[in-house]
DNA sequence: GCGACAG
DNA sequence: ATCTTGTCGC
């Protein structure tokens, strides 16, 4: 029997999973590998189905500086765990971590469609992610889970400051003038001031960055063939 | 006890 | 997330 680190447990109960968060957040580095340089970026997603447990996840890379896909892999992965607020690693990272390991091209740094510290425990899907692949990570997500920001202002790159029981957990960030903000936090190897601007820089024209675009694009394409395609590079 | 609640 | 049509605004 394969002994498995904690940061790939997924065989667990969510009352079990509360408690492997509590452990993995102390293995989490809020801080960038000194000189970083971001060549390539991927994005990481899922499209689940609602009569189905088949759920599929996969990852597109993206050149940093133009922003065009150099990679990408795909997985069809049974769901074992639901969703559950602030547990949403447990549903989707298996499923990402399979089209992980049929990526070839290594991105410098991942972009999760979720929270990263800006979590109830600190420690969202981007923190588990990163930790799990080894790579600067960061959680970029449509919505809040936990804390409170004030107002920004309406023109694209103001930031807001989000604080959750006295601590700036991430940043209200918008990418596109008079749209609703997205909510960046740093994930694993990663600080909150790289992270808003990495995203700004890979979100140029839309409300998401481009990486979580394609990255949605892939898994729904998928899910559409009925994973008799999920191999595919 | 009540309300909130990533995807 | 997914289920779904049209509609308002730049």
């Amino acid at each position: 029997m394969e002994l498995q680190p904690e940061v790939g447990r997924w065989d667990v109960t969510p009352t079990e999973a509360v408690a492997l968060q509590r452990r993995l957040v102390e293995q989490v580095v809020l801080r960038p590998p000194p000189g970083l340089k971001v060549e390539r970026v991927a994005g990481a997603d899922i499209s689940t189905e609602k009569g189905r447990d088949t759920g599929f996840g996969g990852l597109v890379v993206l050149d940093a500086a133009t922003l065009v896909p150099v990679a990408q892999a795909g997985a069809a992965v049974t769901l074992t765990f639901p969703y559950v607020p602030g547990l949403l690693s447990f549903r989707e990272l298996p499923i990402v971590a399979e089209a992980w390991k049929r990526l070839t091209v290594r991105p410098d740094v991942v972009i999760f469609d979720g929270q990263g510290t800006a979590h109830p425990r600190r420690m969202g899907i981007a923190c588990h992610g990163g930790l799990l692949f080894g790579v600067p990570s960061i959680g970029c997500a449509k919505s809040l889970l936990v804390g409170t920001y004030g107002k920004l202002a309406d023109a694209r790159g103001a930031t807001a400051p989000i604080t959750h029981k006295g601590e700036v957990v991430g940043m209200a960030v918008r990418t596109r003038k008079g749209v609703q903000p997205v909510y960046v936090s740093p994930g694993h190897l990663m600080d909150l001031p790289t992270a808003v601007e990495l995203v700004l820089k890979v979100s140029p024209k839309y409300r998401e960055p481009e990486t979580t675009r394609h990255a949605h694009r892939l898994v729904n394409a998928l899910r559409r063939a009925g994973g008799e395609a999920a191999e595919l590079e």
